[in-house]
DNA sequence: CTAGTGACTGTTT
DNA sequence: AAAACAGCCACTA
């Protein structure tokens, strides 16, 4: 098992309409510390992946920049947006309500 | 083996 | 509030 399978085996189990943090997701992963290799592991994946990537933002609710100014990250946001996820004047997500809880998988909001 | 790089984050200026 | 710094470590060359 890769560090990179794991971390996808986490995004995988972020339900729809949901986001969770690189930090968090790292965590989940087993591997604290360590959000820097979630968004390299993410930066990776091919496409048409079965890993909802589209749901882990960085800690302040925001879509991440990427190096070469790609187009993902205006398809991110449009993704969330389709799945219900709200995005505040300053282009961040609420994390008090839109962030993921693995123990409570669908509480109110 | 070493060195450079990067979808991050918490702390300090 | 914003920017700079410093840890973090898998991957590639």
């Amino acid at each position: 098992m890769s560090t990179y399978a794991q971390v996808y085996a986490v995004v995988r189990r972020i339900p729809e309409g949901r986001v969770a943090t690189y930090g968090q997701v790292a965590a989940l992963a087993g591997l604290p510390r360590q959000a820097r290799q979630v968004g390299y592991a993410l930066a990776a994946l091919a496409d048409g992946s079965d890993v909802p990537w589209q749901r882990v933002v960085n800690a302040l609710g925001e879509v991440s920049r990427r190096a070469g100014g790609t187009a993902w990250e205006h398809i991110q946001r449009a993704l969330l947006e389709s799945e219900g996820v709200v995005f505040d004047a300053a282009g961040r997500i609420d994390l008090d309500r839109f962030a993921w809880r693995p123990d409570r998988q669908n509480d109110t909001l």
